[in-house]
DNA sequence: ATTACTACCTTGTATCACAAGGTACTAGGT
DNA sequence: ACCTAGTACCTTGTGATACAAGGTAGTAAT
């Protein structure tokens, strides 16, 4: 383990995917919004990881998204959850809860 | 997403260290402790994942071990946490609490 | 026409979980 | 002495993916 930055980097991964389903199933948003949020709630993400991110859900048939033009520079992508995108969203938070309970009752036992 | 064992192994990437660090830190043990002691938590585990784990940890200074005869097969190795260990224990746990927070607030907001 | 800002995307690298296969020690039966 | 079964350690090869760095292109103001 060298430091504590590559230590979160390692915990994370996994964990993007779920959170990004989060945010577009709160909204129609584009990449930025999605960065901006995620940051909000101390998940960094950065371009290079959420763009490939998005492209996979897409292909996955979880995401849609529509072009929009904005007043403020080049056309937007805005994404929305596909139905399969919530039933996905739906297994990875069972999935989730799971792991997260696996981990905690490890942690009782261990104090 | 493909289906849901692909889900989970995507969820968990990042995740084992600690679990295993969490394990050894209750004392020391060998290999099929570990796999054992994981599988009764619901986080499985197979060789080909744990062995390089445990090399990377010793590595990094963060596990010790010693050789231990058995009466029923081959030697057996018996990792402990060093001082390092423990600091990296400590911050993995701090880390964990934090990213768990994050998706919890996330989840929280969409509901 | 240059600069600044925004937005989307690609390439290359390192890391890691896993499947599959391999080595070696002990014990018990033949 | 020779198998077979059980246990325990480890390595190799593959696919997935987070990230850094760099690239393209649209709008708008000087």
């Amino acid at each position: 383990m060298k430091d504590a930055s590559e230590q979160k980097s390692q915990l994370r991964k996994g964990l993007l995917e779920l959170a990004v389903l989060l945010v577009v199933s709160r909204g129609s948003v584009y990449a930025s919004d999605i960065l901006k949020q995620l940051k909000d709630s101390d998940l960094l993400v950065v371009e290079g990881t959420l763009y490939p991110l998005l492209s996979r859900l897409k292909d996955d048939g979880s995401l849609g998204y529509q072009w929009q033009e904005s007043k403020s520079g080049p056309p937007r992508k805005y994404y929305q959850l596909t139905k399969k995108g919530e039933s996905d969203l739906s297994q990875l938070l069972q999935t989730w809860t799971n792991l997260s309970q696996s981990i905690n009752s490890l942690i009782k036992i261990t104090k």
